[in-house]
DNA sequence: CGGACAAGCTGA
DNA sequence: CAGCTTGTCCGG
């Protein structure tokens, strides 16, 4: 066989910058899978590089001056998934070599294990069952309500079971890796043949029957989907943070879209997109009201400011709480501290770290201590006992919690994001931000010691958060329909508040439309769509896309909003217009406030 | 992204 | 003008 009979494929390299796909020769002998989507090391400027193969070669290059692949790299995403990515480098604005990667194992995947078979047996016929089997048969994206502390266990049994009777892979997708690792061991604990993402890429790739993940499991590599499945859907980890500011929700859709399969998003509180895309607005069901918690309404209008955050209700339901959950965290209480600066203090001593020329607090630097006033510069270095190891304090908690360890009698600690689960050996009530609904698992009293704070924040979307939330501490306590349920405690003077009103009904409808019609009136999200644009390269970037028919406004820092009448129009001109010299970092859908 | 190469800068 | 820094280009 002659060098020019050999194929020639289009492979897509991770090198971000370059976005367009490179021909390359797969070499005589070369071992390894070549289909569209498999890895391979390829040579670039003397350098050698990992990439994907998208296609077959595209013609264009000089057969005397094509390289050969290196080597193989193993198994990449099958063929759906890689189009999948491109769909999404262009929704996002993204390099595709970002979503590939996301879509591909961590590790070099040479051979696949054997399919598990995949009759699934259910066993139980409870209502949630027969509701999710329902709701697989037919293909589209549908929203299902669900109660924030209904257990939706069952529901995924019964949608599994029935898409997966008709062939392929069920994908489910879950907010965090804890969770997903829960309801997979709770799956096979009843027989149901699921495996995590996490560390089940190669069987996912080789077409388990149910795969569970986080977010990047919205490109799991299953070769045939059967459906798909999100829990939590409105939680904010299904979108990345990070540009390409993807969400896992809309990929979901749009895969279940092409594979011409069902998608169901269950949540308790429709985010703008969903809710515009639920056409269910019938009274709420029963069964959704009592997954919601048991709500106490604190009323603060009349209390005396010097009396602090902690309300008579949480004194004697606290005491209560204690006693009827005798270990563990019985009392969990939840202060938003979001905008206000971060105390450091020594972590062996506890001085305040403060700036040696002008006083104030200090902020932690990459380079050690830097005054926010005036600047000032200085090792992390404890002025007073010469520790080097600083801890975050959040102005008020560190003294709430002694206070309400005082109130209750008994050992309080803060919970921040650094928390370790060893931190909280002992301890019966916490206090610390909304974190705390992803770290304490179980409790019988959570309370929102300032609900106001972030009912009143201006931020679009900031009530509709608000509930979600109250619908997360619910999952703590446990839903009204239980006998053995908790309690929620609204510290609020907004007692008539339509989230206090919401939560207290059970039924997020008012304020999920309420949030749907202000985003019609203002022309925001979900009604047009924006982006975000930040950078030395901005200006040119929305200048080009100006041009081509989108909007665009200044915001601050020199970022600027781009709106267009969808996020069709959107993508199509930032695609169109191209990356200028300059660098510029693309947000699509971002909040723009 | 990162290597190659070119243009610009510095000091003797 | 060698030796070094900084900038721009481009990849099969």
């Amino acid at each position: 066989m002659s060098d020019d009979d050999r194929p020639i494929v289009s492979v897509i390299t991770e090198v971000g910058a370059l976005r367009r796909p490179l021909d390359y020769r797969v070499p005589e002998g070369f071992t390894g899978p070549i289909e569209v989507g498999s890895r391979v090391r390829v040579p670039l400027h003397g350098r050698s590089v990992q990439g994907w193969i998208v296609g077959p070669g595209s013609g264009e290059t000089q057969v005397e001056s094509i390289l050969e692949v290196s080597r193989s790299m193993g198994f990449g995403p099958p063929p759906p998934v890689v189009e999948l990515c491109a769909w999404a480098a262009w929704r996002w604005s993204g390099t595709m070599s970002r979503f590939l990667g996301t879509a591909s194992s961590p590790t070099n995947v040479k051979a696949l294990p054997v399919r598990r078979s995949a009759a699934i047996a259910v066993a139980s016929g409870s209502g949630l069952s027969k509701r999710g089997s329902s709701l697989a048969l037919e293909s589209g994206a549908v929203v299902e309500h669900l109660g924030p502390a209904t257990d939706p266990i069952d529901l995924v049994i019964g949608f599994a079971a029935a898409a997966q009777a008709r062939g392929g892979s069920v994908v489910v997708l879950v907010p965090g890796l804890g969770y997903a690792g829960r309801l997979t061991r709770r799956l096979a604990g009843r027989g149901v043949p699921a495996v995590s993402l996490a560390d089940g890429w190669d069987a996912a790739r080789a077409g388990w029957p149910i795969v569970v993940g986080t977010r990047t499991a919205a490109f799991a590599p299953v070769p045939h989907l059967a459906g798909m499945l999100v829990l939590d859907a409105e939680d904010e980890r299904f979108r990345s943070e990070a540009a390409p500011t993807w969400s896992a929700v809309d990929v979901t859709i749009e895969r279940a879209r092409r594979a011409a399969v069902p998608a169901v998003l269950v949540t308790s509180c429709p985010p703008p997109a969903l809710a515009l895309l639920d056409d269910e607005r019938s009274e709420p069901r029963a069964d959704v009201r009592g997954g919601w918690p048991a709500i106490v309404v604190a009323d603060r209008t009349d209390a005396d400011p010097r009396t602090g955050w902690l309300s008579e209700e949480l004194a004697r339901m606290g005491s209560t709480a204690l006693e009827e959950q005798p270990d563990g965290i019985a009392v969990a209480c939840i202060l938003n501290r979001t905008g206000r600066a971060k105390l450091l203090a020594c972590r062996r001593c506890g001085e305040l770290a403060r700036c040696d020329a002008c006083d104030a607090a200090v902020a932690l630097g990459e380079e050690g201590l830097v005054c926010p006033r005036c600047a000032a510069e200085r090792p992390t270095i404890c002025a007073a006992c010469g520790g080097t190891a600083m801890k975050r304090l959040r102005p008020g908690t560190a003294q709430l919690a002694e206070e309400l360890s005082g109130l209750l009698g008994v050992p309080t600690a803060e919970v921040t994001a650094a928390t370790t689960p060893g931190e909280l050996d002992g301890v019966r009530a916490v206090v610390g931000t909304e974190a705390i609904v992803h770290r304490v698992r179980r409790s019988r009293l959570v309370v929102f010691l300032d609900l106001d704070s972030q009912l009143l924040a201006s931020r679009p979307g900031a009530e509709l958060s608000t509930l979600a939330l109250i619908g997360r501490a619910g999952r703590m306590v446990g839903g009204r329909d239980r006998e053995d349920h908790g309690a929620v405690i609204l510290q609020t003077r907004l007692v008539d508040h339509p989230v206090v009103m919401a939560a207290i009904h059970g039924d997020p409808a008012p304020v999920v439309s309420g949030d749907l019609e202000l985003r019609r009136s203002l022309g925001l999200p979900p009604f047009r769509s924006a982006a975000v644009l930040k950078g030395p390269g901005a200006s040119v970037l929305a200048e080009a896309c100006s041009s081509l028919g989108v909007q665009q406004r200044s915001l601050d820092e020199g970022r600027i909003a781009l709106m267009a009448a969808d996020s069709t129009a959107l993508a199509d001109a930032l695609e169109r217009a191209g990356r200028p010299k300059e660098r510029v970092t693309v947000s699509v859908d971002a909040e723009i406030a």
